[in-house]
RNA sequence: GCACCGCUAGCUCAAUGGUAGAGCAGUUGACUCUUAAUCAAUUGGUUGAAGGUUCGAGUCCUUCGCGGUGCACCA
């Protein structure tokens, strides 16, 4: 009790309950003390197992079998704790792996260790060694032999029933969050996978992953607002990148053939469901591939990745169940247009003829043709696309960096993977035409002075590269977090980031 | 940016404009196969903030803050 008094000042403002629930922790951290243990003295533990591994194990061990006699040592937090009177403590330890249920007894470990665990609260870390044995309602139990207390948990836990629920505080304080609800943990783990799982599978078909600066002195390759920062050595004001394209590209040039990045892009726009400032994006570029290799690839990629998280080729996303078993389906741009709109090519193709089709569809004029035919493209088309489907053959007005088709210099080699409605990849054949290259930033020269400012200044020093001669190239771009939420059905790119961004508190 | 919803104990939630409550957690006690342990007792509130209406506001009104969702913007 003689911590009390400091609470208030340490914690901040706390409320006056907050501050009993805290100062009853530190009243138990120092009867803790008084038996010699010092929680924050520990440096390690021998851990020898964790909780799931052992419950797969010893999946055959019966409530009849006497304990095994191997002992094994487990660290983890103590999130809950049945006392039964003054000789046994069952009690659940959580490790990285899951939950193993604990039993101390008084008779076990000695009157001056059970009075030890008897002084511990939900929340503290502990290590636990002792041998299995299943209870007789069937639960996987560790009959504790010896234990430490590894660190002491100073500010009470949500409840252990409910978990917590509160969306703010679980973005703000989402180590709370990992502690109290295993299905965040899972999404994060999932994560962890799906992104070691794309490098494995990029490494294992001969690309090489490269890291390209995020600090630019001109952000190109994609139409977004940049962040600013300053250097201030250089004193140079820097962007922030808005997409990895241009660096890569310029390593295409220079003879790496086969490179890709998974790399967090920051554009300075708003936050929804599905935009966080920064995300994380796989972008991939193969020297010699036409987009069709990279289709072939792009559908590869996503069956193999769905079958290592799910194990199958079916997805539940929301509502539905889609499947990535190949072949996806295909159908060309104007043909989705058409098909579920019944507009057709030279219809869109014109600029007048498009802003009439948005009129007819009750929706806003656009400032530019490009953006008419994505508002078109989006009311008409992406609510039917629930299965996996490449969309091919783009209009040249909303693709600035991809290269014309032969013999149809209105379309480009490009495709876009839809699923469950929203966009999951975006590839084409690269345009490598430094002239062509030029006259299109040129263009943009004019947009950007029209007020447009989410088109990107120039970057000439890429069209110099280009100018040395880049292969003919196939590139893609993926949006991984979008990857993760339809792999692990999350409606929001918050569920799936970390740390999303938040305003401050207030 | 616009609209709607939310904000009450550490957590999860209640409370026709009329005394702010419960469960969990905490504290004390009982219990050596419990598992949302159980049982008994008990502590705990500046109802997001500031104004206003009212005899009386968690509740109604205004402004603000933070969050969520939708729309707009945007890959």
């Amino acid at each position: 009790m003689s911590d009390a008094p400091a609470l208030a000042d340490e914690a901040g403002e706390v409320g006056r309950r907050e501050a009993e629930l805290r100062a009853a922790r530190r009243a138990n951290l120092a009867a803790l003390h008084e038996r010699g243990v010092e929680p924050f003295r520990a440096d390690r533990y021998e851990v020898t197992a964790h909780a799931a591994e052992l419950g797969e194990r010893f999946a055959a061990l019966t409530p009849d079998d006497p304990p095994h006699s191997d002992a094994f040592g487990l660290a983890g937090r103590l999130m809950a704790a049945r006392k039964m009177g003054k000789g046994a403590i069952w009690a659940d330890v959580w490790d990285r792996s899951g939950r193993m249920q604990i039993y101390v007894r008084l008779d076990a470990v000695g009157e001056d260790a059970f009075a030890i665990f008897d002084t511990l609260d939900i929340g503290d870390v502990v290590g636990v060694n002792g041998t299995l044995f299943r209870s007789k309602k069937g639960d996987l139990t560790l009959r504790v032999a010896s234990f430490a207390v590894l660190s002491k948990s100073l500010v009470p836990l949500p409840d252990k029933f409910h978990g917590l629920v509160d969306v703010e505080k679980r973005y703000r304080q989402r180590y709370v969050d990992l502690i109290m609800n295993e299905d965040v943990r899972a999404i994060f783990v999932a994560r962890s996978k799906i992104v070691s799982e794309m490098r494995r599978f990029c490494d294992a078909r001969g690309f090489m992953e490269c890291e390209t600066p995020t600090m630019l002195h001109v952000a190109g390759g994609a139409a977004a607002r940049p962040f600013r920062t300053h250097h201030n050595a250089l004193d140079v004001d820097l962007d922030l990148r808005i997409a990895t394209e241009l660096n890569l590209k310029r390593l295409i040039v220079g003879g790496l053939e086969r490179v890709y990045e998974i790399g967090r892009i920051f554009r300075n726009e708003g936050i929804d469901t599905t935009h966080n400032p920064e995300f994380t994006m796989l972008e991939l570029y193969a020297a010699y591939w036409s987009v069709d290799e990279m289709m072939a690839f792009n559908e590869d990629l996503f069956a193999h990745l769905v079958h290592a998280v799910h194990g199958r080729d079916e997805v539940t996303y929301g509502e539905r169940t889609i499947s990535f078993a190949r072949p996806f389906k295909r159908i060309a741009y104007f043909d989705a247009i058409a098909t579920w709109g019944g507009y057709d090519r030279a219809t869109l193709l014109d600029p007048a003829g498009a802003q009439r089709v948005l009129a007819e569809l009750g929706l806003p004029p656009s400032q530019t043709h490009g953006q008419a035919l994505d508002k078109i493209f989006e009311r008409i088309v992406e609510p039917n696309l629930v299965d996996p489907t490449f969309v091919f053959d783009y209009p040249v007005v909303i693709s600035p960096l991809a290269k014309r088709k032969a013999g149809d210099p209105e379309i480009v080699d490009r495709y876009e993977l839809f699923g469950a409605n929203f966009e999951l990849s975006n590839a084409f054949t690269e345009l490598n035409d430094p002239d062509d290259q030029r006259a299109r930033f040129e263009a943009q020269i004019v947009e950007r002075k029209t007020g447009n400012d989410e088109v990107p200044p120039p970057d000439w020093d890429f069209v110099a590269a280009l100018e040395y001669g880049m292969p003919p190239t196939a590139g893609i771009g993926i949006g991984v977090d979008r990857i993760v939420m339809l792999l692990t059905n999350n409606q929001s790119i918050r569920e799936v980031i970390l740390f999303p961004l938040q305003r401050p508190q207030a």
